[in-house]
DNA sequence: CCTCAACGACCAGCACCCGCACAGTGCGTT
DNA sequence: AACGCACTGTGCGGGTGCTGGTCGTTGAGG
């Protein structure tokens, strides 16, 4: 396991990092965003411990850039400040597990082991395609940069078909993935909701059917 | 997004539920440790809601079996239990995420959603060949680069004379793979189909006939 | 009590599927 | 060389299944 600790606090950075090594993980150290971006770009880590509060380059940034550049890296925040809120933030910006200071040793381990076992990363927070933008924990759209708002299923459906990633997605796998168990396997709910969010979403069309595969946005 | 919660405290379990449904995800939810191992087998989750103290199962058992089962459900961990010990054990089983009781609602969307962002597995294969590009996922074929507009069953055929890569395949096999099993076997819509695909795909011959056993693609 | 999301029922248009009929082609037999 | 047969290519027309779209009802939440 190959983990890069980010950590301005020079004593707590090489303390965790000795720890980790007795783990017997593989585990580089850096104290500003700066260095980290650079150590991320030359090497693969499955692990990054990112303290938020960092000087020059903020925590927040450095894991968006993370993110966005879609490494197979995993995330782990970790924070002075452990309110709610800003444990909320952490994880909509698109880190993958967050621990607030102070933590116990034991658990630090337990979540890097834990983000180390999850075979892919988490992808970008907000997801954007074909001039919609769509931010899960906002439950928000854009298109064009103008609001849509939007009904729950519709906006399940329309998340559904964004994380496709261009492929078409059948009006049963919609039934599976948007609504519960009790569906009935019949209906046509999904073609409506289609419908609506089509309207919603206006013109140039955001949602293509392709005739006998189901939906799918380009 | 596809949940189930599995929490025995009825009210706390469907507070979670309406709470999540709220936030646009569609959610199962059970009581036991039992139901919930019934409803996996049968369902395809992203995520699982886990109580730890579960009657008849114990809620490690059923993180247990969905780790095991090679399942891409990510599990996360809830307890009334917060120490430090129980988190590490939790995520030691396997649980990708560990929150204590109590919690505060935005913090348990938050850690979903992170769950639930992850990539789709494997990206599927494109096939190629003789100057033909098929996206069987995005349901989209390419002929020297324009793309070429196909009913279903035209794609049917092409995505299975493809796939027999270079051989040849008889209109029996053809009609046994891309129609279904009540398909008249003394029909000719193979033929026919093979010659709107061949003049759809236009010049040179993609198509080629091998007389007495069937089509294939050099 | 009011609003709106969810959903079933229904209709219309159209592309598609496919049966049918016939033409073209290649090979073996006489 | 002529013929027949088996196989293959192709035009045509009808039925129908799929999809878009509307409307009214229901039921939950505010």
């Amino acid at each position: 396991m190959r983990v890069l600790v980010v950590e301005d606090e020079q004593v707590l950075a090489d303390a965790v990092a000795t720890g980790l090594r007795r783990d017997s993980m593989a585990v580089d150290v850096v104290y500003d965003g700066d260095a980290a971006l650079e150590r991320i770009a030359v090497n693969d880590y499955d692990v990054v411990v990112l303290d938020r509060d960092l000087p020059l380059v903020h925590g927040d940034d450095v894991c968006r850039h993370i993110v966005h550049s879609g490494l197979a890296t995993r995330v782990l925040m970790l924070t002075a400040a452990g309110d709610v809120a800003d444990r909320v933030e952490g994880l909509t910006i698109g880190a993958d597990d967050y621990l607030a200071k102070p933590f116990a040793f034991p658990e630090l381990i337990a979540r890097i082991r834990a983000l180390g076992r999850r075979a892919v990363p988490a992808l970008p927070p907000v997801l954007e395609r074909a001039g919609i933008r769509v931010d899960p924990s906002r439950r928000e759209v854009l298109r064009d940069g103008r609001q849509v708002p939007l009904s729950p299923k519709e906006f399940a459906v329309l998340e559904v078909l964004m994380r496709a990633d261009g492929a078409a997605v059948s009006s049963e796998q919609l039934l599976e993935k948007a609504w519960d168990e009790n569906a009935d396997p019949f209906t046509n709910v999904v073609r409506v909701t289609v419908m609506t969010l089509r309207r919603k979403l206006g013109e140039p069309p955001v949602v293509l059917t392709v005739p006998g595969a189901g939906y799918r946005i380009p």
